[in-house]
Parts: structure tokens; sequence; C-alpha cells
DNA sequence: GACTCATTATGACGACCGTAATAGAATGCC
DNA sequence: GGCATTCTATTACGGTCGTCATAATGAGTC
């Protein structure tokens, strides 16, 4: 299916964020999702070029709601294959040893990265079968 | 020690990428460093804007030769921890898996990243112990 | 219908970035 | 020294994005 290279800005993550987190909001609503003070006029413009570019849906009620018009998976895709182009060569492994080298996990959490290691193999060992 | 906020543009990533990867090198170095089509001046003032930032520094050599001020260590970490905070919530897991539903590893590939969750494990019981 | 309030549209400004043309300066060869 | 070549500085333009003030418009109320 091939994930869609959709390469968000900083700032048009954070907006998405909210979209995602909150579901269809009115710009009040999304203005009071962030975290920090910011005009409404600001967050209605962010979200209108939001529409414009094809990443969010703007419904035609009255106080209109605005929706994320693509998965949270597919932009984080995004993100990440940019990354992996980039900054490990396209090659996975460098890049998920430098997020273990960076943070420290616990013990659950290592477990539960082994859990999914021994899945996926199990998948390659199924598919290939 | 707290990585630093390094949060590179898209061509910025790319021209460090040249760096780390050529070492020191001249403007035309650089631009024979892409693996596109690239005017010479264009390469001159995006490495000049990179100095700016304090991103790359610049010799007073004839040809002055640009090299990377801050590690790629430094530089993914910015980039990844933004994904993390954004896209994962902040925790690392759900990053790799996904990373590792969207991109079908060899077995080798996963055979090393066993080994690096096994050597984090070890680590883990050491530091504890 | 007029008034008021909530909502939306328009327009603007500055920063940053990628792009590059062109002008100026240094270097090296004859 | 003069000339060609190479390197560097200056300047500019268009796009995107974050920021917002302000104007217009719709909706409900008396």
């Amino acid at each position: 299916m091939h994930t869609a290279p959709t390469p968000l800005t900083e700032g048009e993550l954070e907006l998405m964020q909210i979209l995602w987190q909150l579901g269809p909001v009115t710009i009040l609503e999304a203005q009071k999702g962030f975290d920090r003070p910011i005009e409404y006029p600001t967050v209605q413009t962010r979200l209108n070029r939001l529409v414009e570019k094809g990443l969010a849906r703007k419904s035609r009620t009255r106080p209109a709601k605005y929706s994320s018009a693509i998965e949270k998976s597919q932009a984080s895709a995004g993100h990440l294959n940019i990354l992996l182009d980039r900054v490990a060569g396209g090659s996975v492994v460098p890049l998920i040893s430098q997020l273990l080298e960076e943070h420290s996990l616990s013990e659950a959490e290592l477990d539960a990265l082994k859990t999914l290691i021994c899945r996926k193999e199990r998948d390659r060992a199924e598919s290939s079968r």
C-alpha cells in the first residue's frame, strides 16, 4: 500500500496531534488544545492551511469542525521514513540502535521489544514457508 | 547530558548528511556530494547559513573547507526526540513497533536487534547491581 | 428589522529556506 | 603586470509557515 510521503512540519504535526487526540474540533476547541497561549485566528489560519493541503477536513456545519484527514500512522510513517533515509541511511537497525542508546528502557519495555521481535521472526518463518 | 534540541529542516539535514559523510569539504566538493543537480551558489548559500546557525564551521583557508559543527548523533537525536514526543507520545516501544511493522527486516537484521536488546538488558542488570 | 454576539474570511507581516544570478576578489600562469 | 580561472560575497526572489489584526458575515434575540 505504500504509505504516503507525508513530511509534516513541526507546527503541522503539533496541530495534527491535537486533531488526532481530540477528534473533530471547532477552532475554539483546537485553540484550547494548545498547551500554550495562541490566538484564535492563528489557529484558524493554520487549520485552514491544513485543509488546503488535504491533511484535514472541515465540516460545513455552523461552528465548523475540523478533523484529521490522514491517519496518525501515515504521518508518523512519513517522518520515520525521512529519518531512516537521512539519518540512518535507510536501514532500520542503526536507527533502533540509536533509540536504545539514548533512552534507557525499563525491563518491561525491553521485554516488550523482545516479544515484538520474536513475533516478527515467526511472521517471517510463516510467510517464507 | 541532555542532547541538544536540534531540529534541522529537511534541507539542512540533507546538507549536514554530506558533511558527515565526506568530512571537511569545499563548496565544490559538497556540490558534487549531491545526487541531484544543484547550482554552486545554492550550495554556497546553504553552507554559509549552516555556519551562521552554528551547525557547521568554515575554515579560513583559500578554498574554504566546511565541516560539521555538531555530531550526527546529536542531530538525529533531535529528530528522534521530536518524533518520540509528537508521534509516539514520548515512549520508545510504540515507535519501534511501528518501524518493525512498516519495514520487513531480514533474518539477520532481526537477529541484530535481538542482540542489541540482550546487550541492553545486560547493561541494565549491571548498572542496577 | 435592528442589535449583539459568535463565527469566519481577508489580508498582512516577518522569518526561514531553497534557489540562483551576478558582481567582486584572489590566485596562478605567461 | 596582465589575464584567465577559480573562488567568494552580495543580492534577490518566491514559497511556506507561524503569527495575528481587523473586517465581514451569519445567527439568535427583542
